[in-house]
DNA sequence: CACAGTTTTCGCTTAGTAGTCGAAAACCCC
DNA sequence: GGGGTTTTCGACTACTAAGCGAAAACTGTG
């Protein structure tokens, strides 16, 4: 185990995601400096401190651009560490998905602004490998959790909501069915206000939010289930 | 961002598992060293060369411990950074969940010995939550995944493979639903073999593997699915 | 103020999947 | 051949997701 003592440097990067005019963006910024100037990248791509480990690096680093209190959800995605992901020098990036949810608009800076995510630019280094991953991410848990809440305003009527996941997922989802699925699961819980219907009438929305002590059901759906009846009295030997 | 040009020092580590006399097991290796001597800790611990991303250090450093070609999977599970996590030394660590099908029985190192998850000794710095955030990470999977292919032997019978996937879970699982749950997904396949019956006879039991082309179906268990029918008319405005 | 147009909500039905139970099948040994 | 043992299979239940259409609740217009 001979390995050179010699450290690699560690930078940290989030993705940051949010349903904008319908659609699912997330914040590049465009890099003016040395390799791969002019094209976008994920922000920030700071380096992690001697005194923090990478989840407050992150909040601290983003917080320089995007007001942190706006960001509903931060979590950990993966390692990016290929030698070569960046020309100029040798650099592991722990890379995050960060949300903001849909009714706040962060000051940003100049250099940065939103782009689709399925219509990004010429992205610099692996950032589109990165980008690619939050959103794979988002959209899994979507369907297993009560990460909605992230992408989501406070409250909401059903069909908002539905606009939301569905841009989130990349395909359209039934208002029936979404609320069914949410409620059940106990993440939708009604305010008992409605919204007022548009200028074209219709039935006025009821208003929901999700139910608090709400971060991240995750779980409790597993398929192989502990056993209920008893035939753990053949016990497994 | 005026951060110290400091490179923290990345090391990489697993946590393998095996169920072993039907019970599941981790690798762990007996410290000699400086901090945390006597402790048990997950092998290895070495550190990220500079010409290497994680996956392959990690896979490096494994053949110096146990033979490579009988880890059926390894994955990335999440760095640990807490700047506290070693006293010696500010250290990142990219940890790694690593599987070894049941019927092989690595030679391993004076120094290394297998302990039951559950029964745990004392481990070193935060060794104790790498190896449980292994096993949840086994749990979950094993639940939407056909990750069975990597704690089970290349054939078995549907008990010898429900005591595999009761050992990993904590819980007895019943044969005849696994089986089912299994075979409708497509990822278990019969040989057309069978076992031969124990001494006390009984039913020989057919002999099934895991589809090929198997590694990871994941997903394709989305709860919120594109639409089939085409109430896709009203498009999502 | 009735009526057409709109949007939301709700109930009914279908389909798909997981979990439970018990009986039948297939083997051993005596 | 009979008793004991283990596996396999089918039938039933329960639960959850999905699809469809009708009813509810509103706006605006003639």
């Amino acid at each position: 185990m001979s390995d050179s003592i010699t450290a690699v440097e560690h930078e940290v990067l989030a993705a940051v995601l949010q349903v904008r005019t319908h659609v699912l963006q997330v914040l590049l910024w465009q890099r003016a400096r040395k390799p791969d100037a002019g094209r976008w990248s994920s922000r920030p791509g700071g380096r992690l401190g001697p005194d923090e480990d990478v989840e407050h690096s992150i909040r601290r680093q983003l917080a320089e651009k995007v007001d942190v209190r706006q960001l509903s959800h931060v979590e950990q995605l993966s390692v990016f560490s290929a030698p070569d992901r960046r020309p100029d020098t040798r650099m592991v990036a722990t890379a995050f998905l960060g949300l903001v949810p849909s009714h706040v608009d962060p000051a940003v800076p100049e250099d940065t602004s939103w782009h689709p995510v399925d219509r990004l630019p010429e992205t610099a280094f692996d950032h589109r490998a990165i980008v690619e991953r939050a959103r794979g991410r988002l959209r899994a848990k979507l369907s297993y959790t009560n990460i909605g809440f992230a992408i989501a305003p406070p409250e909401f009527t059903i069909s908002e909501l539905r606009t939301h996941y569905s841009a989130a997922l990349g395909y359209t989802v039934s208002a029936t069915n979404l609320q069914r699925v949410l409620a059940r699961r106990g993440v939708l819980e009604p305010t008992g206000e409605t919204a007022p219907p548009g200028r074209a009438g219709g039935r006025p929305a009821a208003l929901f939010r999700f139910a608090a002590g709400g971060l991240e059901v995750t779980d409790q759906f597993a398929v192989l289930r502990p056993p209920a009846g008893p035939y753990a009295r053949s016990s497994v030997r």
